[in-house]
DNA sequence: CTCTAAAGTGACAATTCTGTAATGGAAATT
DNA sequence: AATTTCCATTACAGAATTGTCACTTTAGAG
């Protein structure tokens, strides 16, 4: 059941929505301006969001840069299909767009629509120096490309795909070495960091990339 | 420079978008007809295809299931803001939807906005009893793991990312040991061919997903 | 400062990967 | 039917991966 955030002023268009997006085995959250919504991205962590933008304090736009940061997914409400506004919108990242007054069958095709999208995930990322195409699964550092083994390769993607947070030694072991449950050793991880980081960081002893978190674990930077 | 097909029976139309749309750096290819719409695919491989749903021949959601086949994204153009076109259109998996008259700004945005997503791939890619994630890195078979090497990996990964194409040795050659050029035998890749058969395929003697196509090269059935 | 827990390092066998060569078999051509 | 060509299979060494151990270093707490 996936969860929305509305962020609209209009009462009425709140209670509406809610109620029908409801029926439609949604899971809604509503906020009333751009301040409550920051709050309930990080909160909530809501798999689309809705987005007026014409809110009465602070704008519609400031909202999307916001979601775009976290990659949560936007669609727009506008009152009029005013140019300005949809050109302004596409061009910031807004993954769609409908105008009041739109019928709820509309919007719920709109909803799914960008849902199935959001599911895909670039298929390069690129950090510092450092390009991976998950697409061919390649690793390439200054243009030319570095060998990785496959559990060295597994590893980097679990970073990549939690860049910022700190992932336990407990959390790695268990998307690595999954199905075995913990039969490797604990030390067995820290050698495999030792070695990615001789392979993808230029000085290895002095790592810009996977920092290591003393008693928690490790993060990539990003 | 991105090529767009664009399928309308308009000529006036044609002539309007082609010539707007030349200015802002694409390049036009327009069909008339779903038939002429299919040929043009196949040949000209476009980036995005921008299919007017009021075809006299056949109907824009004909060509909308071809595109989505061959993986090219789509945008409807349509006469009026007709509701059941929208929800079928983005049911079917359109990319984006704009109903004339429309403005060239904003146009040109949804296209934009579209070939941006369009860069992004599904990152779980299921294939009969076979799910591939390539956000992880994994190959599944029968809901339980199987472990490919790096090079079979990526030899696999070549293989999803052009289903139903015949892939010339040299050209699978070219893919994996790129650096290399031709260093490689011609025999190595043969056997590589065969161990991922092993692996992936329930009968390798008579393998269902990579087709060897004699004289030619391979194909992976998708 | 000293001690201790946590993380890093180097070295090691066992296993697997990687590329090649030699051989065998099937399809197309003559 | 014989021959050629292309692909499949098997076998095999050298190289790399994988997991573990014993040991060193480092960071932080007391």
């Amino acid at each position: 059941m996936e969860k929305l955030l509305l962020v609209e002023d209009d009462p009425t268009l709140i209670r509406m929505l809610t109620s029908f997006l409801t029926t439609e085995n949604f899971q809604i959250t509503s906020v009333t301006g751009q301040k409550a919504a920051a709050e309930a991205m990080e909160a909530d962590r809501p798999d689309l969001a809705l987005v007026d933008i014409s809110l009465a304090e602070g704008n519609g736009f400031a909202v999307c840069a916001n979601t775009k940061e976290l990659g949560v997914p936007v669609i727009f409400l506008t009152a009029s299909s005013d140019e300005f506004s949809v050109v302004t919108g596409l061009d910031m990242g807004a993954d769609d767009y409908i105008s009041k007054p739109f019928r709820p069958r509309e919007l719920v095709s709109r909803i799914r629509s960008v849902l199935r999208r959001a599911g895909k995930r670039q298929s390069v990322i690129t950090l510092g120096d450092l390009t991976v195409d998950t697409d061919k699964g390649t690793v390439v550092r200054d243009s030319k490309e570095i060998y990785l083994s496959a559990l060295e390769y597994k590893l980097f993607l679990v970073f990549l795909n939690n860049r910022g947070q700190v992932l336990t030694r407990e959390k790695l072991l268990e998307e690595i070495w999954d199905s075995a449950g913990d039969y490797v050793g604990d030390n067995t991880l820290t050698v495999y960091i030792k070695r990615l980081r001789e392979k993808i960081e230029q000085d290895p002893q002095n790592p810009v990339y996977i920092k290591t978190v003393r008693g928690l674990g490790y993060r990539l930077e990003g």
